[in-house]
RNA sequence: GGGUGAGUAGCUCAGUUGGUUAGAGCGCGCGGUUCACAUCCGCGAGGUCAGGGGUUCAAGUCCCUUCUCACCCACCA
């Protein structure tokens, strides 16, 4: 498919939805999203966080692919083989989460089908979704490699996690061992310490009292959960608690239950606290169980994995904590053992993913031990081996490594990467393996080897993701070429989830941190500032927001409302207003397409826009002045990742000086008869906008491609022109002075205009005395005259000491004056009190000056081009005032 | 209990390394059918940068402190 310059005209406004998928689907079939491997050229890599297929995309999503795009697209344009490789999440329990309720909807529950069935399910609910990710990465124009997709359930990932796994096994970092999990009632599976939200909720505090076992008397103990006492084993003090030397050693009987447990001394209790006597429950609490183990006290499990009551608990066994915490309370109260009940608030932990409460208990669970691989993760965030963005989230992520728990691995799940551990029940070895199953026994030879139930942990997965997408555990190019990565873009919320594994499972398994760089975006919120979850409705769905006001206008809308690692807030008024930018550049086209219509246009060799060469005016000299600071401050931002300031850079740059000011000061130069002037206009219209585009490509891909398409190009598709580099010879500061200053004449006669009440189509005159901007006003005659609407031959140049006329307005610009002659409109007294107004602000900016430069240390200190612009800035002041000043003596004020 | 972020115009937010007179969008007021654009154009009003103290020639920006809000971490019986 060629494509030269589009031909036709341009629709009077911009319409998104007959530009952007056929864009999309172009620059996919051309293969532009795929690198080239370049051994002479280090490549730009993004392994994007693969989404969960679990449902839509949000937008989330949409500002993850937006900056991500962003780099892409960028880099792309530098010349960098640039790999943006995507990919989906099989999502663990909130997979197997989604499945569990579209049959329990049948009126069945998993167990119903059975494991293999089971499985069927998810997997075809799995390919339904797949489909509809990628479809909405499309839609937001995410130029990732779709040829590397991967999906962390197809058979390379998941060889990748069964080797790291054999690997970390065999070197002893995974072991299998009863320790204190969180355990989910409704999902019926252990969930790391990161799977667990603690919310604070108002409950109570029941004070019981234990009896002594031999003689008389009590000890009183606190408790939030009284039906644990069921499973109690103890009760601890502080050794040197004072109140309690005497009871260390005895015994005290346990109510309801009526078991002796021993009185145990133990450094880890509060004598602060409550009654400074704990009751301790080994098998569901944290702090009891490791007391238990320091003291060598039994525990007792109370519960079953759904969380009902067990054996264990007596009377009690079969009903539900509720009812338990209900009737144990009861039946204390009514035996005397309830001392009192207070209101307490505490926090409690939560299922991540269905928002039950979770219990702590003792599980036989595999674990990864964190000590030998946090190590070394330490290190490179330290070292700066990988760089934090924005880098207050390297104290966050070191904080959370130095602290860091074993991590466990296990779930009691059907949907997931089996861990690949199998048992003889001949000989009873237990064997890890790579393989996808295991024919014998490889000590006995035995065939009767049964695979570990259970799953691993999603996030174990997406540790790997980073190599395993690339071919990992084998040597692959893409390995070897791709890896590690440039950047890592996420979330702030899973830096300990995600970030924080892939760092230390890339050290481990390939040597280094598998990128050098990790960027944090916020979260995206609703207009009031609330996390959009469905529960609320306040979800706005990108997909929609794209249909109605294009992809463009949305990712120019996500960069530009916040700040790197900032959570934004999202309204549609802006990206309404960003609606209108775009429509604004296409309708500044839509001028530049016909003013160049019919004429000329200077290329380079290669076919791109020439810069001009000859005939430039002050305006067209001044813009090139300005795109060469753009096209710098442009690189440098996001070189910076200061994406949002680049997006806004850019906005001013196109909208308030391309469109308010160029483009209508060259109407002056192309109704003229000056062919040269006109030439250098048409050259200066395209080259600008051309360069511009480019720039503005990378976060709005679809409007500048549309839009490049109908200028003279170089190449097939703006997203693979070069970057712009910034033409330094352009850069003029006397041209950029001097256009100031025709925009503040002409400013400041629109503002008189406007508030002397003259009709906006009216014609006046002008005289001006020029001061220092003789040359400016000659060349620039006719720009000022068309913009502050001065008639033609109506506008006066005259030299410095001529006299002031009668009935004018007086206008002070720099060391320039102009007077309007404003028959009927000008009063005496308001002109006069006008004068006075202007020469008290000046007034007080020459005592800011004449302060600042009165001071010795200032003048000493500050750097010389300070003190320099600040006496530049008295000088001008002071002759503004006299000037101002004279003009008031003339009338009499 | 520790930690981080935020507090800037009526609203929503920018302001990366300290350097003229603090910006934008929306909203508001006045005025506009000029042949790119009413999804627009021109002009304007509006801020003690949360409070207090400090460092500095110079502070929205750095330090201390107080208040308010949000979030994160922690084995708060």
């Amino acid at each position: 498919m060629a494509h030269s310059t589009r031909r036709g005209e341009l629709a009077r406004s911009y319409n998104p939805d007959a530009v952007e998928s056929h864009w999309y689907d172009w620059w996919d079939a051309q293969g532009y999203f795929t690198p080239r491997v370049d051994s002479d050229r280090p490549p730009f890599v993004i392994v994007m966080p693969p989404p969960n297929v679990t449902g839509e995309l949000h937008m989330g999503h949409a500002l993850f692919v937006t900056v991500e795009d962003i780099l892409a697209r960028w880099h792309r344009m530098l010349g960098d083989p640039t790999l943006w490789l995507p990919g989906a999440d099989h999502a663990g329990i909130a997979g197997q989460w989604v499945v569990e309720k579209e049959i329990a909807a049948e009126g069945f529950s998993r167990h119903d089908l059975g494991r293999d069935l089971f499985l069927e399910r998810v997997w075809s609910w799995m390919d339904r979704y797949r489909g509809r990710i990628r479809e909405q990465l499309r839609i937001l124009g995410a130029s990732c490699d779709w040829s590397r997709f991967t999906f962390t359930m197809d058979p390379e990932p998941s060889r990748a996690v069964r080797t790291a796994f054999k690997r970390l096994y065999d070197r002893g970092l995974i072991y299998r061992g009863e320790r204190m999990i969180n355990w989910c009632p409704r999902c019926m599976t252990a969930l790391s310490d990161l799977e667990v939200n603690y919310d604070e909720v108002h409950g109570h505090i029941w004070l019981l009292r234990y009896p002594l076992a031999d003689g008389d008397g009590f000890v009183e103990v606190a408790t939030t959960r009284p039906e644990t006492m069921l499973g109690d084993t103890a009760v601890a003090v502080h050794p040197g608690d004072e109140r309690y030397t005497g009871l260390i050693g005895r015994m005290a009987r346990l109510p309801l239950m009526d078991r002796p447990i021993p009185i145990v001394a133990d450094e880890a209790v509060d004598p602060e606290f409550g009654s400074g006597a704990v009751k301790v429950t080994p098998a569901h609490d944290p702090n009891d169980f490791e007391i238990a183990q320091r003291n060598g006290l039994p525990s007792i499990n109370i519960l079953n994995n759904d969380g009902t009551l067990n054996e264990n608990a007596g009377a009690f066994a079969g009903q539900s904590i509720q009812e338990a915490r209900r009737n144990v309370v009861m039946q204390l109260e009514r035996h005397g053992f309830l001392v009192r009940v207070d209101e307490h608030v505490h926090s409690v932990g939560h299922c991540d993913r269905c928002g039950t409460v979770v219990e702590p208990l003792i599980s036989l669970q595999w674990f990864a031990d964190m000590a030998p691989l946090a190590a070394p993760a330490i290190e490179v965030a330290r070292n700066g081996t990988v760089q934090f963005m924005p880098e207050r989230f390297k104290g966050i992520y070191l904080h959370w490594m130095e602290n860091v728990h074993d991590w466990c691995l296990s779930r009691q799940l059907w949907w997931g990467h089996r861990i690949p551990v199998w048992t003889c029940s001949a000989c009873g070895e237990v064997m890890a393996t790579a393989e996808e199953t295991l024919e014998r026994c490889e000590r006995c030879g035995s065939t009767e080897v049964t695979q570990d139930p259970d799953v691993l942990d999603t996030w174990f997965s997406s540790g790997l993701w980073p190599f395993s997408t690339l071919g990992w555990p084998d040597d692959t190019e893409d390995l070897r070429y791709f890896f590690p990565g440039s950047v890592m873009e996420t979330g702030y919320d899973i830096i300990f989830l995600w970030v924080a594994r892939m760092i230390f499972m890339g050290i481990e398994f390939m040597g280094e941190a598998p990128f050098s760089t990790v960027y944090f975006h916020g979260t995206v919120r609703d207009e009031a500032g609330q996390r959009m979850s469905k529960t609320k409705g306040n979800v706005l769905d990108p997909t929609r927001i794209t249909a109605d006001y294009g992809s463009d206008a949305l990712r120019f809308t996500l960069i530009t409302a916040g700040a790197p690692g900032a959570d934004l807030k999202l309204g549609m008024q802006r990206v309404e207003a960003n609606r209108n930018f775009v429509n604004k550049i296409w309708n500044a086209t839509r001028y530049v397409l016909r003013a160049i219509e019919g004429a000329e246009v200077a290329t380079d060799g290669d076919g791109s826009v020439a810069a001009p060469s000859a005939g430039q005016t002050l305006p067209d000299r001044w813009i090139l002045s300005r795109l060469s600071a753009l096209n710098a401050d442009v690189t440098q931002l996001l070189e910076a990742f200061q994406f949002g300031e680049a997006g806004r850079r850019l906005y001013e740059f196109l909208w308030s000086e391309y469109c308010d000011w160029y483009i209508e000061a060259t109407k002056v130069a192309l109704n003229s008869g000056d062919a040269a002037a006109q030439a250098a206009a048409r050259q200066t219209l395209a080259y600008v906008l051309e360069r511009s585009l480019r720039l503005l490509h990378p976060v709005m891909p679809y409007v500048t491609e549309e839009l490049w398409q109908h200028l003279p190009h170089a190449g097939d598709s703006i997203m693979v022109a070069p970057w712009p580099t910034a033409d330094s010879a352009a850069r003029d500061e006397r041209v950029d002075r001097e256009f100031v200053f025709l925009m503040d004449t002409v400013r400041t006669i629109r503002n008189a205009r406007a508030e002397a009440g003259v009709e906006p189509a009216r014609w006046i005159s002008a005289v001006v005395l020029p001061g220092t901007h003789l040359d400016t006003l000659r060349e620039s005659e006719g720009v000022l005259r068309f913009l502050a609407r001065i008639g033609a031959d109506r506008l006066e140049l005259r030299a410095n000491d001529s006299s002031a006329p009668q009935q004018v307005i007086t206008l002070v610009v720099d060391d320039a004056v102009v007077y309007l002659p404003l028959a009927g409109l000008v009063d005496l007294d308001t002109e006069r009190a006008r004068l006075r107004g202007e020469i008290d602000q000046v007034e007080e900016e020459i005592a800011r000056a004449s302060g600042l430069l009165a001071n010795e240390n200032f003048v000493a200190r500050a750097p010389a081009e300070v003190v320099e612009r600040h006496r530049e800035r008295l000088t001008a002041a002071q002759e503004r005032v006299a000037l101002l000043q004279s003009r008031l003596g003339e009338l009499g004020g």
